[in-house]
DNA sequence: GTTATGACTATGG
DNA sequence: GCCATAGCCATAA
């Protein structure tokens, strides 16, 4: 089954360190280029189903922003891991971005 | 095969 | 950066 897909997702959010945040998209391209499939889409729904035990904080929209219920969890992740923010509470993605091929 | 849904994205305002 | 709209990928009914 998708198991593979959902095992590299969660590998993937894992990796990201501290303090910085990749996007749904940037892992979607990721993966589309090793298995060829899935879209950002998927991603969030591996997420939904599989993401509890991974820093799933650490993952945000493609324009900084979080997941609509999200954002008090979060929040406090951010202020412990000095992750910057904007004043409206989203991500300074500038800043915080991460790409996974940089490691 | 067609519709609806979802932790999404790109584009225009 | 935020809002609305259109497009996308996969799954379920």
């Amino acid at each position: 089954m998708d198991e593979e897909y959902v095992e590299q997702v969660l590998s993937l959010v894992e990796r990201v360190p501290p303090g910085r945040v990749t996007t749904y998209g940037l892992i979607a391209e990721t993966l589309r280029g090793t298995l060829g499939r899935g879209g950002p889409r998927q991603v969030g729904a591996v997420m939904a189903a599989y993401g509890g035990p991974v820093p799933w904080w650490r993952v945000v929209r493609s324009d900084g922003s979080l997941p609509d219920s999200h954002l008090p969890d979060a929040h406090q992740e951010y202020l412990a891991e000095g992750t910057p923010l904007r004043r409206s509470g989203s991500v300074d993605l500038r800043a915080a971005v991460w790409w996974p091929e940089e490691e």
